[in-house]
DNA sequence: TTCTTTCGCTACTGGTCGTAGCGTATCTGC
DNA sequence: GCAGATACGCTACGACCAGTAGCGAAAGAA
């Protein structure tokens, strides 16, 4: 039933690390007061386990009522009855529904990937081709503008957001990059830190064109679409003279 | 108490126009069954005439309640209570909370504006850097994210959304363009539909961008970053070779 | 077997959205 | 000044949902 070897309850401290340290926000110094792992406080196995196959239900019983509901019309006790488990049982893994919608949501960007495909032309072409892809599905649309919304109050969620679902997708534009030096179509790193603001940039740049482009704008992301995009980006200005 | 002119209400039938015409969501024909207009039904004038100082106050005071308790904890009778003014009389003005905070932020959006500096560099600079400082406010932080979310889901709030806060973002980007051409720093338009699209993709990779940076991101816009944002966005991709 | 933890169930609290109905205030047209 | 029309404030209400409490039963660990 769950082909992905997901990892249950691990990071008994969580070496995220995270974006460069100091955002512009106050961020009450990161995990503070977090105490809850990364499903829940999980005990240390000494009665009744916790049944794997409820994780897995309830997780895909999420994304279907995200798909079918969207994000204002899901509701705990709707989960809990797709799951065929109790509500009680989503509270005691999950501390509430943006936590939920985090996870159940974050699986689908495990899937980001970045292959070499020779050229950082192809490679951008690709990651946006596929990170496209995840933004068409209904549950995603539903789920991730509303889950951003979320986070921008609440520290706590925010961080649970940028570990599970933005850092993953950082890391395709931190491996293009290595790609592209490696085949010296890009100059080495001279700088660290100048290199983690190049990246991230990039990585705005990226995300945020394509999810404004599908989720404000409302238009398809098509492979001429890409195409145009990613010539923008690598190269000039088009139409600029001189 | 309101120094912008606004028109209370008019547009008996609203030359709109928006987007390039079909997106690719189906989108029931537009205005379909939307009898409401800007921002309610308005009678002809024959009896008791609206309060225009409630209206603004009530703008206010959504503004207010956003900027303290971000969208989810914003409710509708605290912003009735301090706009001095009953819950019902919100309800007989917007039809849900959603519209009524698309009309609240829209206005924020309306102080928007592309002058020329000179320079198409020194255009998007500017722009960029009054967005910016649009999304660094506490209300839009809290409520654009929020009204994607909303939207994406419903096609009624979807058209206010483009039409108050999107489309007047866009112009700017015909405004720059127009004036680069006019400078002679650019090409003419030569085909309608191939300007259409670029103004569309510079639109979202500048307006996604940023929202991403501010929102997801959660870093700070500065001038450095501004200049470096735009330089690529005018020139090759840094570190380029060849 | 006993101990520990999870699970399902039912019930409950607290809060919100959005509406209905009423009496009153304010404006237009006569 | 008067009738008609409309907006307003107020109170109350129905429906819904997040999240919690407490129970007996189930399922593993020691």
């Amino acid at each position: 039933m769950a082909p992905t070897p997901r990892q249950p309850a691990e990071h008994p401290d969580p070496p995220v690390a995270t974006t460069t340290a100091a955002a512009t926000v106050p961020e009450p110094t990161a995990a503070a007061a977090a105490p809850v792992g990364p499903v829940g406080p999980v005990g240390r196995g000494k009665g009744r386990p916790r049944s794997a196959a409820a994780d897995q239900a309830i997780l895909d019983a999420t994304r279907e009522a995200l798909a079918d509901l969207g994000w204002g019309g899901l509701t705990m006790g709707d989960v809990a009855q797709r799951a065929g488990v109790a509500k009680t049982t989503l509270y005691r893994r999950w501390p509430s529904k943006s936590e939920l919608v985090v996870d159940a949501i974050a699986s689908l960007f495990d899937q980001l990937e970045c292959a070499d495909r020779g050229s950082l032309q192809a490679d951008i072409e690709a990651v946006v081709a596929r990170f496209a892809e995840l933004l068409t599905l209904p549950e995603t649309q539903a789920a991730l503008l509303a889950l951003f919304a979320e986070g921008s109050r609440d520290p706590q969620l925010r961080r649970r957001i940028r570990e599970r679902i933005v850092e993953p997708q950082k890391v395709l534009v931190e491996f293009g990059r290595a790609n592209a030096q490696a085949r010296g179509e890009m100059d080495p790193d001279r700088d660290r830190a100048a290199a983690d603001e190049e990246v991230g940039i990039i990585f705005d740049v990226i995300a945020g064109t394509v999810e404004h482009r599908l989720l404000v704008s409302g238009e398809p992301v098509t492979a001429d679409w890409i195409r145009r995009f990613t010539t923008l980006l690598l190269g000039p200005f088009p139409g600029l003279l001189r």
